[in-house]
DNA sequence: TCTGGGGTCCTAGGACCC
DNA sequence: TCTGGGGTCCTAGGACCC
């Protein structure tokens, strides 16, 4: 059996525990520079705000609900996540972390247990120290866990949990599930399916295999033998290494010479070199991009785009930031007003700086990979721990020109001293 | 006249997740 | 005026290897 546990609306929820005069009040957090509503709790969503919806959009029903809007505080939200998530792991032999918000617990051994009682228990333990809300769904495959979580989320009689164990309440659960509805089926194989007349997940369990296997390869099979109740995907321990790292924002307005975009990318690229760090991982290719607002038909429209490879593997923001630069040059056109940049670090391996593999013909100018190198990023990385991120950064990383919109940002009180404020429950 | 069999790697495109 | 960010997996097709 599989436990699901998700959060309730995971980033107002955050917002609220530390402004308990929230409760019960319409709350909504905005994506990265304040543009579209991505978080809403239970009260926003009963004023009809939808997800993903831009905020310009809705600002006239946000002032006359007088919904507390909210800038996105991904601190916070991370800080939040690891206390569920270590509370969790205390509460299951094994737990995989899924998202910011949801973890899966193999329950296979609670055979002893009342699974009702205990997902009770899980969901009281961690409001209690969290003061985040969560759903718990139980079931034998991991899809079915899904279905059973949103079910308890739908359905204000469960109070919070479901168990799905015997068949008349997986088909139950089944015939009340549509297929746009199921982890795994997205808006494409939803229309595909509905045009099939298969339009329920009970529907989906008694499909055609060979016909899914066709249209939905395997990972639909995969799903369809899930939902029957043939467990499939197993629980995953350890977070694989990443094979990419993006960092990429919005401009907070558009900005149009290469000294202001160079400023984004140097940003960006230090990020991206900071995160691979964090990995204890090299890379070998990089990607820059930039491109003007999508949304103006008006405007000139760019999207510009290339990858490099890098000499041989690193994670020195030096090295990164100045191939950055160089490709940002290459698809710079003038002219344009841009609105968004990101980096992409690719090609990634593990490993120390002076472990790898070196060009077998080496350009004349060609440095190759040295221990100091390796030891001044350990020393910025630990003062940048100490002192707080970027007090110590490289010149070229500036945020004056194109910094995002942030104007509803939280304070950090789990994470920064000076944040740390008197809570009223 | 006859022209095999078993592979890998890479990329683009399409789908999905939170 | 204002529209997010960060990922993964799978397939098909082409190029290549012995």
């Amino acid at each position: 059996m599989f436990a699901l546990v998700d959060c309730n609306n995971f980033y107002a929820s955050c917002e609220r525990t530390f402004r308990p005069e929230l409760r019960l009040r319409p709350v909504v957090v905005l994506s990265n520079n304040d543009g579209c509503i991505i978080a809403r709790s239970e009260e926003a969503k009963a004023l009809g705000i939808k997800m993903g919806t831009p905020e310009f959009k809705c600002r006239d029903l946000l002032k006359k609900h007088d919904v507390s809007v909210f800038s996105s505080n991904y601190a916070l939200y991370g800080d939040m996540s690891s206390r569920v998530m270590r509370l969790l792991a205390k509460l299951a032999p094994e737990i995989e972390v899924y998202s910011i918000d949801e973890a899966f617990l193999d329950m296979t051994s609670f055979t002893r247990f009342d699974l009702q009682d205990y997902a009770r228990h899980i969901r009281q333990t961690i409001r209690q120290h969290t003061g985040i809300p969560v759903c718990v769904g139980i079931a034998p495959t991991k899809t079915l866990a899904k279905i059973a979580n949103r079910l308890a989320k739908k359905n204000p009689d469960y109070h919070g949990v479901c168990v799905l164990k015997s068949h008349e309440e997986i088909y139950n659960a089944l015939e009340r599930t549509k297929v746009e509805d199921i982890w795994g089926i997205g808006r494409q194989w939803s229309k595909l399916l509905q045009a099939k007349r298969i339009e329920t997940a009970a529907d989906l369990t008694v499909a055609s295999p060979v016909w899914i296997q066709k249209h939905l390869h395997i990972v639909g099979a995969r799903i369809q033998a899930e939902l029957q109740g043939k467990s499939c995907l197993p629980m995953e321990l350890v977070r694989p290494a990443k094979q990419s790292i993006c960092t990429s924002r919005s401009f907070g307005r558009s900005v149009s010479t290469l000294s202001e975009l160079q400023q984004a990318v140097a940003t960006f690229a230090g990020k991206c070199a900071v995160k691979l760090r964090k990995e204890n991982a090299l890379a070998s290719m990089l990607t820059v991009f930039i491109a003007t607002n999508p949304f103006d038909e008006s405007a000139n429209r760019y999207w510009g785009t290339r990858t490099a490879a890098l000499p041989y593997p690193t994670h020195d923001s030096i090295k990164i930031l100045s191939a950055a630069e160089a490709i940002l040059s290459g698809i710079f056109q003038d002219g344009m007003a841009y609105k968004k940049a990101g980096v992409i670090l690719s090609g990634i391996v593990s490993g120390e700086p002076c472990s790898t593999t070196l060009s077998l013909f080496p350009e004349e100018e060609e440095p190759e990979p040295n221990r100091r190198d390796a030891k001044l990023m350990q020393v910025m990385d630990s003062i940048n721990q100490r002192y707080g991120r970027s007090a110590l950064h490289l010149a070229s990383e500036n945020t004056n020109s194109w910094k995002p919109n942030q104007a509803n940002l939280s304070p950090n009180p789990t994470t920064s001293w000076n944040d740390i404020i008197e809570v009223k429950v």
